[in-house]
DNA sequence: ACAATAGCGGAGGGATACCTCCGCTACAAC
DNA sequence: GTTGTAGCGGAGGTATCCCTCCGCTATTGT
């Protein structure tokens, strides 16, 4: 149960074959994370083109909407989450959620924008989410069956929760730490914390 | 104690004198709630103006810069707000405060984005957040006394979690109200809901 | 090494946004 | 009614953005 054997689905972004074709797709991508974790997703795509150092017509050929450089930057994102899955797998069942939420806060925090815009008109979007679910909903499901979480808790409305108070401004770390526990003891079985 | 004799302090801005001018300012505030809810902070001024059925010019006047327009609107919705704390005031403690807080739900979630913008650098914001808590601390205090809410909960805690839950997109107005239920029993006292 | 071609960059046209400035309008006070 | 003036509107200069198009370059396969 500590190594999982299934193959967890993958929803990988396809990359250009040629060798300056791929650098050039990953420095967008990486250019149009940052930009749009700063100015949100209307910040400009000459802006991203400029500092992924390549020209605009790169970019447009790369990606001809900006939804595509949406949809490309947030599916790389859940890839990369849906791999550290695994790494809590060891946990404790109760421990093994609530570090794998804190990691897909730490995930999701600068992407608010880009979350919002693709939940707006989410068309194949669905799959990235599957994954995600794939990825976590185990996770809660362990923790049910071990008495730690609340049995009516339905995944769906725990990942949306955790959501909202990732992407909710504080004034420190240590709040946003607090109210994300006092979030979860809702999720929690019997009593909460003394 | 059903009727509260202390005045609320009132975060209002401060209206024109003229008539024709203060037309145009209400028009102009209605116009920049709706393209702010609808486009975001990048909404278009020139957008504002158009729908207000004003002058880009008149709008200038009144805001000289965006971030005036921002604390306008946002102050504007506050007052509203505060105001109907003394609606709730009838019902029993825990009643009044998820009520109030259903309500703050209703006003802020459109406004995300301001709320965004002007905590990222809030100058003068911070009276009418003040106003707020005065409006919303005594419900919760209510709650704490009557042993319905945790003791150790702090208001800030609890509105910066009802702000993440009112910022998330959902799927139906159903899980919404789910998820509000599911994060308010983590501000509960004693056991959580069988 | 060489050729074929996938991929590059950025000039440029059209659209829109920001913000200022100033001649004109209509409100308010008398 | 008259009149002083607060307030109006929008033309227009500047800046930026979007997106296309096409001559040039670098990569890959032989």
């Amino acid at each position: 149960m500590s190594e999982p054997t299934f193959v967890r689905p993958r929803v990988a972004v396809q990359r250009p074959h040629r060798a300056d074709a791929r650098r050039n797709f990953d420095a967008l991508l990486e250019a149009a994370r940052e930009v749009f974790a700063e100015q949100g997703t209307s910040g400009s795509l000459e802006e991203v083109a400029r500092r992924a150092g390549v020209g605009i017509g790169t970019l447009y050929r790369n990606f001809p909407t900006r939804q595509d450089l949406f949809h490309a930057v947030y599916v790389d994102e859940i890839d990369q989450l849906c791999q550290t899955a695994d790494d809590v797998a060891d946990l404790p069942p109760w421990d093994a959620l609530t570090a794998w939420l804190q990691r897909f806060i730490g995930y999701i925090a600068t992407k608010r924008s880009i979350l919002e815009e693709l939940n707006r008109d989410s068309p194949m979007l669905k799959e990235s989410k599957e994954a995600m679910y794939a990825a976590g909903e185990p996770l809660l499901a362990r923790a049910q069956a071990s008495g730690d979480a609340r049995a009516d808790l339905a995944f769906a409305d725990l990942l949306q929760l955790v959501i909202g108070v990732a992407n909710a401004t504080y004034a420190d770390e240590e709040q946003r730490r607090r109210v994300l526990a006092l979030a979860l003891d809702g999720a929690r079985a019997g009593r909460s914390t003394a």
